[in-house]
DNA sequence: AACACGATTTCG
DNA sequence: GAAATCGTGTTT
């Protein structure tokens, strides 16, 4: 029996959490009691009021607020209208960090693995330590990794759009 | 009250 | 290459 992470792991800088998630379980418990696992193969960092690409660069909002609160917690939004993205907050309250789930091994992309594990806005906030629903499992594997520039964020300008924040594990 | 836009995906 | 589609933050 595998024991989940729990708040520490969470409570560490998003650069470590981040690619430490690679390789790493996530387990789902659907309404109907089954239970699916899925190995995370692609994450992306968001650090802080100073990255002007992560929302919290813009102050506090109602959107973005869970970023604000302890690691842990799992910060939804929707994109272009149809698309839910799912970040888990790192550190602890009062910095402003957090993990994109970019990619798992069932399927590439933020926006077409929300979908395919079925997560949405009722999941904002929630709480990967404590959850019956959804949370992440260490697998002891510890795999290669690639750091690349992060996607989509060219507005954010030097030197944020270039920092290699996006981790993919090797095949 | 109105408007602009996005950490994407899909189709032509 | 461009449309789809709507909640959120900002401006009027």
């Amino acid at each position: 029996m595998t024991e989940r992470f729990g708040r520490d792991f969470y409570r560490q800088d998003v650069l470590e959490v981040a690619p430490a998630l690679l390789g790493q379980q996530l387990v789902r418990i659907l309404p109907d009691g089954t239970s699916s696992a899925y190995l995370i193969t692609e994450t992306e960092a968001y650090r802080g009021e100073e990255d002007r690409a992560c929302h919290a660069s813009k102050g506090r909002t109602l959107r973005n607020g869970v970023m604000f609160g302890d690691g842990g917690h799992l910060y939804m939004y929707l994109i272009y209208g149809m698309y839910w993205m799912m970040n888990v907050v790192t550190e602890k309250e009062g910095i402003p960090q957090a993990v994109l789930f970019r990619g798992l091994r069932e399927a590439g992309g933020p926006g077409r693995l929300t979908r395919l594990i079925g997560v949405d806005k009722t999941y904002y906030a929630e709480d990967l330590v404590t959850s019956d629903r959804i949370w992440i499992e260490p697998t002891g594997r510890k795999p290669a990794y690639i750091a690349a520039p992060r996607v989509g964020i060219d507005y954010a300008g030097d030197p944020w759009k270039d920092l290699p924040w996006r981790f993919l594990m090797k095949l």
